[in-house]
DNA sequence: TCGTAAAGTGCTCAGATGAGCAAGGAAAGT
DNA sequence: ACTTTCCTTGCTCATCTGAGCACTTTACGA
């Protein structure tokens, strides 16, 4: 491995490239290869170990899609995900809004190519969500819901239901939005709020999913639209509870665990419990600073598919490895 | 093979490329595979099948030359070479000067790689030949010889003797050069000059050899150095006689043959019989009108190493395929 | 010249693998 | 509905392959 050989000469390459090309291209078994080439089988696996050595052979990979096949593996075993995408790093410096366009057609890719009629699809609040429902543009007739209200505010007012009703028009099924506020005043709104007609056909709707798409933010100011609407004082108060990630308003610890704080009592979205409960939950992070948060919500072996960025998951696999 | 499939959804070819990565890069065996993925050893050797033939996984061959890999093979196969080498097709239309000095020196570092202190080295005359050794800048001492009288003419005057003494100089060796033409005017004359003191020496040389390097000439215009200074009335009476290639004015039917015409008497040049005494014989041969020419002579069994170029590697492919 | 280290080579045997087959299941035609 | 066809899946058994070892050759300094 770590062992550099000379660069191997022109001759011995063009062997050991054709050696190569049999048997990666053609196919054929090292024993037949040795008898066209009048070598010993062990000297043919030692040319075809020392050609990937040397780099003389390479493996490329064309994924209908810009992912780093490595990564994605890694990531996916580490956590012990059904799948992880992991977009290449970009070539050149890539904006944010650059990133999650890219994070957000992948999302819209396998959304459209895994749900079928029988999906129950929810979506949280975010904007990744949000520019993944603008690039889907087929999606079988299944029903939309909204997993959580709406954070209102920065640059995008009631994007949120406007998300699920773009998602629920492209697929021709019905929508259940929440038309109200994520984050409220106190816990009595909330619940007021919580049994009106059309929200309360929501949240029963949650447990019928079999699909969700989410958001990972993270528990720093610009890593989470909630930790951004709160005041600083309740911000910390959560900070201090070991607050490191959050989807759809609902937190988790370094370890994974929900955590349940006074911020639980005036948000409308879906619960720990109901999220944990959906087959297919699909996570959208990306960014170094989500990194701890992504490894977080890992952790919580709630989800099940991962998309994020290569940076990202580098150091969301640096973290796995510390503590398994 | 030429089933085609469907270009593989999203989420197949990641995980086509995780177990791609793991067996290729990692090295993993599919048993491994198959559990870390939850499947059958035979679900994992067919995902493989599949990820080969639809293009997902790639192999690419880094080689220290721009050669074709699949084609250096089968050109060697087919005919039973030691080696050959073929360039790749350049990017944009190429000259044949630009073609000749990208053959010139494959073969060029060909030679000073396998190259020896106990080699004699044969160069016949050519121009491939002479551009080979001005781009060779370091050799074992040995000696050099002549292999045929200096072809006048054409845009080189006495670059044969040339050739020789520049390479004699790089190697430090001894050089024996033939200060005589190719071709001479009756078969007298080129008896007499045989015996003159340097020229008699150099043919003794011929016994020793153990290295030559060759052209390979088409028996038609402008393809052959030879063939452009005969008379049209003897060109006709050798193309006649089926002649289709010529290696330092020796020639070859399409079957490899050795051809013996009048021509042979009046020419100073090693014969046939000394020229296949050579173990290794590397034969430059290149653009697509050669290609007749390149498979009569590699059908003469003579040849160990080929040098050519993408396309007259094809054409001679094609023709070997039909009579094999 | 020799001795020693280092690299290269082929062997054994246990374990991995491929070819071809047969069973199951889905899609399409009647 | 029923049959037919096609595709997918996992099995068996004969073959292929890798890890480790022992032997040979080469390189190099004493």
């Amino acid at each position: 491995m770590s062992a550099r050989r000379r660069p191997l000469g022109l001759s011995d390459s063009v062997q050991a490239a054709s050696i190569a090309h049999r048997f990666y291209v053609r196919g054929e078994s090292k024993l037949e290869i040795a008898e066209a080439f009048g070598l010993s089988r062990f000297k043919v696996a030692r040319i075809l170990d020392t050609a990937r050595e040397t780099g003389l052979v390479r493996v490329e990979f064309d994924l209908p899609a810009p992912l780093d096949p490595g990564l994605c593996d890694e990531l996916r075993s580490a956590y012990g995900l059904e799948q992880a995408l992991v977009l290449e790093r970009a070539k050149h410096r890539e904006t944010r809004p650059e990133l999650r366009r890219r994070i957000g057609a992948l999302a819209a890719r396998l959304l459209a190519e895994t749900a079928t009629r029988d999906d129950v699809i929810g979506l949280s609040w975010a904007r990744s969500v949000n520019v993944m429902t603008e690039q889907i543009d087929t999606l079988p007739r299944c029903p939309i819901v909204q997993l959580c209200g709406v954070q209102a505010g920065m640059d995008m007012r009631d994007r949120s239901v406007e998300t699920v009703s773009r998602l629920a028009r492209v697929s021709g099924g019905e929508a259940y939005p929440i038309f109200a506020p994520l984050v409220l005043p106190d816990r009595r709104t909330t619940e007021t709020l919580r049994r009106q007609p059309g929200i309360a056909e929501t949240f029963g709707q949650f447990r019928n999913l079999t699909k969700a798409v989410v958001s990972i933010g993270a528990w720093q100011e610009n890593e989470s639209t909630v930790y951004d609407s709160l005041s600083p004082a309740e911000r910390d108060a959560i900070s201090k509870r070991g607050a490191k990630a959050e989807v759809a308003a609902r937190l988790f610890d370094a370890d994974g665990n929900a955590l349940s704080t006074g911020l639980a009592h005036h948000v409308l979205a879906i619960s720990h419990e109901e999220l944990r409960q959906v087959p297919e939950v699909i996570a959208l992070g990306y960014t170094r600073p989500k990194a701890e948060a992504i490894d977080a919500v890992l952790r919580s072996g709630m989800v099940s598919t991962l998309i994020t960025d290569a940076d990202a998951a580098r150091d969301a696999l640096a973290l796995a490895a510390k503590r398994p």
